[in-house]
RNA sequence: GGCUCCAUCGUACAGCGGUCUAGUACAUUGCCCUCUCACGGCAAAAACAGGGGUUCGAGUCCCCUUGGAGUCGCCA
């Protein structure tokens, strides 16, 4: 039997968001689950639009996502990319002329847009009308000898319907009439995109086309390329878009959809990200919470064709934070500790591209460079954060002193007054706590103390965080108290007295 | 506007003609746990877009309306 090829084909004209995300992961699960093939091609014929830029980030995103079979980091990259496969496609043109079923037109951009106002006027279709398909080689030689630039046309038949089905959408038919005779080479020697996915496809023995939604309308003519060559025509498979969350329309990279690079600069977990996709896009039925969540290889096994949806889904932001939190406690402290370091020495940095990080890069350096701290913080932090970023954020105080004249003690339950009074008190009693001193330490000084003045145990500890945090929120204050350290803590208090 | 497609709580999914008094998750609210914040546990509130059919019976099938998405390029 015939291996079964898959192949994702991104342009790269500006950062990987989601939706590249769910075709990377729809993609990948069912060549996995035919044992066949995953290719990645880039598709760069668009000369005005091409970023070069961006091309490497792009491939880093994959590799970040998962792997694939094929692609530019092949041994041939060449072969991957549009643009070095000029020779193929221009081949390919020529057969089509020779065999009188595709054809030059000259019309310049000009006429080509009044011919279309026109059409417009007489509130007829707006499909090229094809007025240069039987040209007479006396007129062609006229245009030649103007030095007028052509396109090369397909010839599409007349009153002919196309017909496919595709394996979500189900049975489609297009009229070739609504379509005409469009363009499958440029002036400029490119082809265009419908033509060029067509040969790619078929040289690489692509056997499923499985791509967004949009193409669900490019596939009539596609078709009508493969039927032109006599080719075998892939099966079809186009799934919906993700929507934006707070504006009307998909997710596009037009729209500055969030990239697949910055929510993997803030520390989102690839895992978790294709989760969330699945979840959103597939229909399962989901008994409990824990089914919800699922482990890579989970999430591959699920993905099955007939379980993908025809209706598009709203992104949401919150599902997703809760679902790369949980991703994050299904990881072992260690493994945390070790996923953390990774992003710290490279992800994290590609968040400069979006946004300053100047503060949460001194944290982030300061927590790198100290094992101990590290050591200790995974523990306190990972039912605290729902991305990597956080932990920065919420470790700020460990580095940065509090403003001790700002400071709200109202949560106290006491006067400011009061507030600075026992300050001093904590302060005499924990000078005087032997060391080293481990968190039950601090914790049973720190409750007696409270017993001796008559405060409720939870309104001195509050008094306690405030003062040495800066914050009414922090990770559990003993704790926290041992990773600063028994100097640190004094030099803190002591800035009240 | 033409064409293609879609339509269940705020969001995402379950439901495939009777078992629907419509289930689950996120978000929201309350309670429990608790040194705060989280995590975890328990509970509440919350939807079949509207109108016609078909049928003994419709969230489930059909049609219309409305709403949404995509597309109509020498973009991909």
């Amino acid at each position: 039997m015939k291996i079964r090829k898959f192949r994702i084909a991104p342009s790269p004209t500006g950062y990987l968001h989601l939706g590249h995300a769910k075709g990377y992961l729809i993609n990948y699960a069912l060549a996995k689950k035919y044992n066949g093939k995953f290719i990645l091609r880039i598709e760069d014929t668009d000369q005005k639009r091409n970023k070069p830029e961006v091309i490497e980030s792009m491939l880093e995103d994959f590799r970040w996502l998962g792997e694939y079979d094929e692609g530019p980091k092949s041994a041939t990259p060449d072969e991957y990319y549009q643009s070095q496969r000029l020779h193929i496609y221009q081949k390919y043109i020529d057969h089509l002329l020779n065999e009188g079923k595709a054809y030059k037109a000259y019309e310049t951009e000009d006429e080509l847009k009044e011919i279309m106002n026109k059409l417009r006027v007489e509130n007829k279709p707006l499909v090229y009308p094809g007025y240069h398909r039987d040209l007479t080689p006396e007129q062609i030689e006229a245009y030649e000898k103007e030095g007028r630039k052509y396109v090369v046309r397909l010839k599409v038949p007349k009153n002919e319907k196309i017909v496919f089905e595709d394996t979500v959408f189900g049975r489609i038919e297009v009229d070739a009439d609504t379509i005409g005779d469009f363009v499958i080479q440029r002036s400029n020697g490119y082809p265009i995109y419908n033509f060029a996915v067509v040969v790619d496809d078929h040289e690489m023995g692509i056997t499923d086309v499985v791509r967004g939604r949009q193409h669900l309308i490019n596939t009539p003519k596609q078709i009508l390329v493969y039927k032109a060559f006599g080719w075998d025509i892939p099966r079809f498979t186009h799934f919906s878009d993700i929507l934006n969350e707070n504006k009307p329309g998909k997710l596009s990279k037009r729209d500055g959809a969030k990239s697949l690079l910055q929510f993997r600069a803030e520390g989102y977990l690839p895992e978790a990200i294709l989760n969330y996709i699945v979840v959103i896009s597939s229909s399962f039925h989901f008994a409990s919470r824990n089914d919800e969540v699922m482990t890579k290889d989970q999430i591959f096994n699920q993905i099955d064709e007939s379980k993908i949806l025809k209706t598009n889904a709203k992104f949401n932001q919150a599902k997703l934070d809760w679902m790369n939190g949980m991703h994050i406690r299904l990881l072992s402290l260690g493994e945390l500790k070790e996923r953390f370091i990774k992003w710290g020495h490279t992800d994290f940095y590609y968040l400069e591209r979006f946004t300053d990080i100047s503060n949460q890069k001194y944290v982030l350096e300061k927590l790198l460079s100290d094992q101990h701290i590290l050591d200790k913080v995974f523990p306190l932090l990972n039912t605290r954060i729902s991305k990597f970023i956080d932990v920065l954020t919420n470790l700020q105080f460990l580095f940065f002193r509090p403003e001790v004249n700002n400071l709200d003690f109202s949560p106290t339950n006491h006067t400011g007054q009061e507030c600075i009074e026992q300050i001093r008190g904590l302060y005499d009693i924990m000078s005087k706590l032997k060391r080293p001193i481990s968190h039950p330490d601090w914790e049973s000084a720190i409750r007696l103390k409270a017993d001796e003045i008559g405060w409720k145990h939870g309104d001195l500890f509050m008094l306690l965080r405030i003062s040495i945090t800066g914050s009414r929120y922090s990770p559990p204050l003993f704790e926290v108290l041992e990773i600063l350290g028994w100097d640190e803590v004094l030099e803190r208090l002591k800035m009240f007295l």
